[in-house]
RNA sequence: GGGCCGGUAGCUCAGAUGGUAGAGCACGACACUUUUAAUGUUGUGGUCGUGGGUUCGAGUCCCACCCGGCUCACCA
């Protein structure tokens, strides 16, 4: 586009258009408003873009009666959840004796008109109040508006509460203004919309239409200021690090790839934070944490999005059981502050965090075994009993093995399972009386894992042999073994102090504690394919040119 | 990536064996000044996910593809 073109796209589109203030002629009116449905000789109007087209004529209506049909400010007294807080157990009789002046906005979410009067429900942040409106009790205009008005319009009222016949806290309105116009006809009002494709794509339809899906994601945001309130309260400070990064480590997975263009350098984004955070364990940020994403180019389904949130922390001189009973602590107080009590009800089950139950892998695998022939300790430490149940190289893996089909699915209640074996933990420090196993734990729940802890391994030189051990592992084609990392050796061999490290999935707690069975369900947007073209600019361009002329 | 299930009006859903595509809500018109899934009368609304094929005839049967869900694998 040229300059002259753009100029002139500017006159064409961004004139000021004459706009009608404060008059209200009664012969706009008389013109119903359906005759202008099919005023344009082409082909007609899909039935969606009818409904659309005749919205969008109502914006002239709107004017006229010298409303602006999208708004400016609006001066509320209270939103509506604060009004059901405060006045939802208040006396018919209390109301009208004390007349509660209220002045609220919301989105029309149902609406009952009869005759000369009328309702309506108002939604704000997923909650509803009803508005009642009489033909004697406003103004002319007001009333005219009030027969424009679409589901789905946002609009602002003014007037006292009371309570109706059937009672129902109420607003008796006396002032009515419009605030913003809706144009698409909105989701069932009995069943909302269910259609899952359509809640993850369009997430704000979601949460107009169904008020669960608010509480879910308030509930989630108090999973995290929990969270944060618990770890600061403790001395910990919130910090970022990178989430591009030119190596990536501190987990097994697949990672994005991006580039930067200027400095001409693959990047990938990250898999995990820990290596940038035990970094600045060693620089003496003893008590550390960041909450925020990661990036796994992993498979999709009800238990993992590819991009996730994780709590990570790490508290210096302090190992693995010192963890524990952190993370006994944080779950039962982050229950506590998400949903008012430590035992919340997920599926069928009933999820107890006020206390967490313990075993070692190796106790794990005998207590859960499932079938005849359950195992004894003795077994579960005997290499060739380990590699006759699991197909895995070293005995370490095949412990892993056989507990993840053992004893995942049994970890109901809130389970912390410990002692890794060091093939699969490349960055815990090893147990002092078994060098074959770390001090590191994992917290289980509802048959998911929703945490991993241990003693950070400080030793540079053990950790160069855990790199090099990770590096043969990735030439025999284990393409989520780790890089290495020779920055993070030289920070170790400043000295790191010992330190205990934990990440938490923030989404998967937030699933136990909303109940929901899908991680979508508490990740605003989801990953999703694209969905094509959607056309609405079209319609609106029509609509524009038919209506307001432009 | 594999297996299973699904996609019909703007939304929620019916459509045995192949024979003119339905309901409720929403939307339009009329009535109704305390309703609440408001009500009554009435009307409009569809490329049955897309593309091929079989058939006199396909929403329905066959093939391919697209999108989604569940599940398995992988992972947290």
């Amino acid at each position: 586009m040229t300059r002259d073109e753009l100029a002139e796209l500017f006159q064409r589109e961004w004139q000021p258009s004459f706009f009608v203030v404060g008059r209200y002629d009664n012969r706009e009116r008389e013109q119903p408003l359906s005759i202008m449905k099919f005023s344009r000789e082409d082909s007609p109007l899909s039935t969606e873009q009818e409904l659309f087209d005749l919205r969008f004529s109502r914006i002239n209506a709107i004017q006229a009666l010298g409303y602006r049909a999208y708004g400016q400010r609006f001066d509320f007294s209270h939103t509506i959840p604060a009004i059901l807080a405060v006045y939802s157990a208040t006396a018919a009789e209390q109301l009208d004796s004390s007349r509660v002046p209220v002045k609220v906005a919301g989105r029309i979410q149902t609406i009952r008109r009869m005759g000369k009067a009328g309702f309506a429900h108002l939604q704000q942040s997923g909650e509803r109040l009803q508005v009642y409106v009489k033909k004697d009790l406003v103004s002319e205009r007001e009333w005219a508006l009030w027969e424009l008005l679409d589901l789905g319009d946002i609009i602002g009222v003014e007037g006292y509460l009371f309570r109706t016949r059937t009672g129902e806290l109420s607003i008796h309105v006396e002032t009515l203004t419009f605030l913003s116009k809706n144009l698409l006809g909105m989701p069932e009002k009995y069943h909302g919309l269910e259609d899952v494709e359509i809640r993850y794509r369009q997430r704000y339809l979601d949460l107009i239409a169904n008020p669960d899906v608010h509480r879910a994601f308030a509930t989630r945001a108090k999973v995290i200021a929990s969270f944060r309130r618990q770890l600061e309260a403790r001395g910990f400070i919130e910090v970022e690090t990178p989430m591009m990064q030119p190596l990536y480590g501190g987990a097994a997975a697949r990672p994005f790839v991006t580039h930067h263009n200027t400095l001409d350098i693959d990047l990938y984004l990250r898999i995990a934070p820990e290596l940038y955070l035990k970094r600045l364990v060693c620089g003496g940020m003893e008590r550390v944490f960041e909450i925020n994403r990661n990036f796994r180019n992993e498979g999709i389904s009800t238990r993992h999005n590819p991009e996730f949130t994780m709590l990570e922390f790490y508290q210096a001189y302090a190992d693995y059981r010192d963890l524990m009973d952190l993370t006994a602590e944080l779950l039962k107080n982050v229950a506590l502050d998400a949903t008012g009590s430590a035992t919340v009800p997920y599926g069928d089950l009933t999820l107890d965090f006020s206390s967490i139950r313990r075993f070692t892998m190796r106790e794990a695998v005998c207590e859960f075994w499932k079938g005849p022939d359950k195992p004894s300790m003795d077994n579960v430490r005997d290499p060739e009993w380990l590699s006759r149940h699991a197909g895995k190289l070293t005995p370490g893996e095949c412990l892993v093995d056989i507990f993840e089909r053992h004893c995942e699915e049994a970890l109901v209640q809130p389970t912390i399972i410990h002692q890794y074996p060091v093939e699969v933990s490349p960055l815990a420090k090893q147990n002092p009386d078994e060098p074959g196993m770390t001090d590191r734990f994992e917290v289980y729940a509802a048959g998911m894992e929703i945490g991993n802890a241990f003693t950070e391994l400080n030793d540079p030189d053990e950790q160069r042999r855990r790199f090099e051990m990770q590096l043969a592992m990735k030439e025999r084609g284990d393409e989520e073994a780790h890089q290495m990392d020779e920055d993070y050796l030289r920070a170790l061999c400043y000295g790191m102090p010992p330190a205990g490290g934990e990440g938490l999935g923030i989404d998967r707690i937030t699933m136990l504690l909303t109940n929901s069975k899908s991680i979508r369900d508490v990740i605003l947007f989801p990953l999703l394919r694209p969905e094509g073209p959607i056309g609405i600019a079209g319609w609106l361009r029509e609509s524009s040119a038919k209506h307001l002329g432009k």
